[in-house]
DNA sequence: CATGTCCGTCACGATAGTGTCACGCAAGGC
DNA sequence: GCCTTGCGTGACACTATCGTGACGGACATG
């Protein structure tokens, strides 16, 4: 269940903005076009694009402030975000890598140059789109069908406990504190009571472990919770 | 997050900054609390933060001064700013950021937006305060999963034991006196026997010396403790 | 409406971790 | 050698933190 990458293009210039989208589209990707700020905010939210193309000089709301807004706690997926920018901006370049771009790629452009810096991108950013799945020890966790595995069999999870495992997984062996889980997981929005994490931590133990001794959920005491994939 | 950085709050509405030292302390930064821009450029000058967060509005001088004093010359590590400005203050927002200001929070504000926002930050300024392992001798030290072993073998050490190597690592060699250790580790604000040094350090050495002959941790008489990579 | 699923919070018990004390040994100074 | 001071450490009471069963509410489904 390999789809296609989803690219969101943030440019102003109609011209530039289709000559990118037909490129784009020829090599694969999907494309969605924003003409502004506000609607690049709008679409990378319902779109949940898998990379951003982001012009730096745009109407209405600056490109540092759209990749700002793109970069906050709701954005849980971490989306590389790569900006266009015109010579001689170093400044705005610094700035926009500061603030979280992957890369950027200065106008006016070679086609072939920026199709081999998303796809670098790409690869360095989330090596796990390239298959849609997380493996770590015996589990595997597929994005896709929305499925998690044990040992080859089913387990069935509740949403959140997806979600935690999956952001658990995503960097295996890395303790995470409540708050950092609250935050990924819930979004910085909600407030629920950090305790909350360890009562879902239980839930998700009980469905993983079930028939199994090995327990790859560590509690470090004082610290918080990473998935282990082994001893 | 544990060799807890220090970060300087300069804004003078009493009741918010308490609340963000609250809430920063407990977070596990060391907090410093300026209540005015000139008493913030002091702080900064002798209390070295790893971060400032800096509140617009200021008596006696301006937040976009303070901003652009910090990031004069004289800040040569280029401490990472957080802004806070009211709604609707669009202009001084870019401003901000044009004068150096690597971030901004909109009051109010959510205290978890503020805080990953700020964990943020730090990742990207100074990764190698969040992150990263040290190593001397046989022994490493890793924040991220949040291990110690010694000659490849695990080491279980409580929270405290952990805190105080990973203090004593960062400066091998270096002798640090019971005051300094109790500062450093277990905070400025609890108070707790000197005396209490001794016995963690006692722990600390039975879990780390259980099997090896050579003591990484050296004792010198009335002065301190030390971490020592080799005879 | 009945049923089922999932969620967030609480309360209780278990246990790992903490700070302090006291005793005895070790390290110098004289 | 003797005395003073500093350090190591076992013991112990106390605390913080974690795991988990229970419960009520939100929401969807039939």
């Amino acid at each position: 269940m390999q789809m296609n990458p989803h690219v969101l293009i943030v440019e102003d210039e109609e011209p530039i903005a289709q000559l990118l989208k037909y490129n784009l589209e020829k090599e694969g990707y999907r494309v969605s076009v924003a003409g502004d700020g506000e609607e690049a905010l709008l679409l990378a939210d319902e779109g949940k694009p898998d990379l951003v193309v982001l012009d730096w000089m745009l109407p209405k709301l600056a490109g540092i402030e759209v990749c700002r807004r793109l970069r906050s706690a709701r954005d849980s997926r971490n989306t590389p975000i790569v900006m266009l920018t015109a010579r001689g901006e170093e400044g705005d370049r610094i700035r926009g890598l500061d603030t979280g771009a992957d890369d950027y790629v200065v106008k006016p452009f070679q086609m072939s140059e920026l199709l081999a810096r998303l796809r670098a991108v790409m690869r360095r950013i989330r090596p796990a789109l390239a298959d849609d799945k997380i493996a770590a020890g015996d589990v595997t966790l597929d994005r896709g069908s929305h499925r998690v595995k044990r040992a080859g069999k089913d387990v069935h999870l509740g949403p959140t406990e997806f979600r935690l495992l999956e952001y658990l997984m995503q960097h295996p062996g890395r303790v995470f504190s409540r708050e950092q889980l609250l935050d990924a997981v819930w979004g910085s929005e909600v407030y629920v009571e950090a305790r909350t994490v360890d009562v879902h931590i239980g839930r998700l133990r009980r469905a993983l472990n079930a028939g199994h001794d090995f327990d790859p959920i560590r509690t470090v005491r004082s610290a918080g919770y990473s998935f282990d994939v082994d001893g």
